[in-house]
DNA sequence: ATGTCAGGTTGGACCTGA
């Protein structure tokens, strides 16, 4: 089984390349990232009519997340973190597919900083890692997956120095990934790939994907439970090269069957 | 600092967020 996650920075106007992709790499399950469209606007049909299923978390202009499913159906589990009742911003999606607990995010970005963001951006963190416990806690076989907007180590940056006072790589935030991380939490592409420079976003600027100037922010993070199924992943960086695309890869793992 | 996208709008040129 194939789990993908890919944040296509706006479903409609990236519409072609998300079909063209599904199309030629068939993913079993996938979760989407910054939709930037609200409820009523997700292309349901579209992908429909590639055989998925689908649950959307829309969202006017900004954020908004989905799980398709083309093997079976996805059962919402719940659209909110918890945590903030107060938080509108459409960031989250739980879903049980084929047995998993797919959990889909979209992380804040928390730049500027110091801010009022970058605050936001550690909260959410520290909510996520409170859920993360519970579900570690309930032993289910859980996927973590989404743009994070972390890099976790300088291995994971083109140019470590340069982002030292980014949000995306604060010391703040790299700690918060690690105290998720070790709860006991599998870093699927780390784990095959411990050494290598693996990346999922190149910015539109400066030619940075040309250049192969990127970040690796998208993550998978399996639970105990279902981490010893892991016998593949990558990135579909290819995609990062079509015209209209997203600044984001697709990200994927494979799973044996239980 | 630069640079490039998408979505949105006190309307086709500028704003925000990334």
């Amino acid at each position: 089984m194939k789990i993908a996650t890919y944040n296509v920075n706006g479903i409609n106007g990236r519409l072609p390349v998300l079909l063209k992709w599904l199309n030629e790499t068939e993913p079993d399950i996938v979760c989407l990232q910054e939709l930037k469209a609200p409820q009523e606007k997700f292309p349901e049909k579209a992908i429909q009519d590639l055989g998925y299923h689908a649950i959307w978390n829309g969202q006017k202009s900004w954020n908004g997340v989905a799980i398709l499913s083309r093997t079976d159906e996805v059962q919402e589990i719940c659209r909110e973190l918890p945590g903030d009742e107060e938080d509108i911003q459409s960031r989250y999606l739980e879903a049980m597919v084929a047995g998993i607990h797919v959990c889909c995010l979209y992380l804040p970005n928390g730049n500027p900083a110091p801010g009022p963001k970058f605050d936001y951006k550690l909260r959410w963190f520290e909510r996520l890692t409170t859920h993360a416990a519970e579900l570690l806690a309930s032993g289910k076989p859980v996927v973590l997956t989404g743009d994070y907007n972390v890099m976790p180590t300088e291995l994971d940056v083109y140019k470590p120095e340069r982002w030292h006072e980014d949000a995306l790589f604060r010391p703040e935030v790299r700690q918060a990934f690690k105290t998720l991380v070790d709860q006991g939490w599998t870093d699927a592409i780390r784990k095959l790939y411990p050494d290598q420079t693996i990346y999922t976003f190149w910015d539109y600027f400066r030619n940075a994907y040309g250049r192969n100037a990127g970040l690796r922010i998208d993550h998978f993070l399996l639970s105990p439970s279902i981490a010893p199924r892991l016998t593949a992943a990558g990135v579909d960086s290819a995609v990062r090269g079509w015209e209209k695309t997203s600044d984001h890869a697709p990200v994927w793992i494979e799973l044996s069957d239980e």
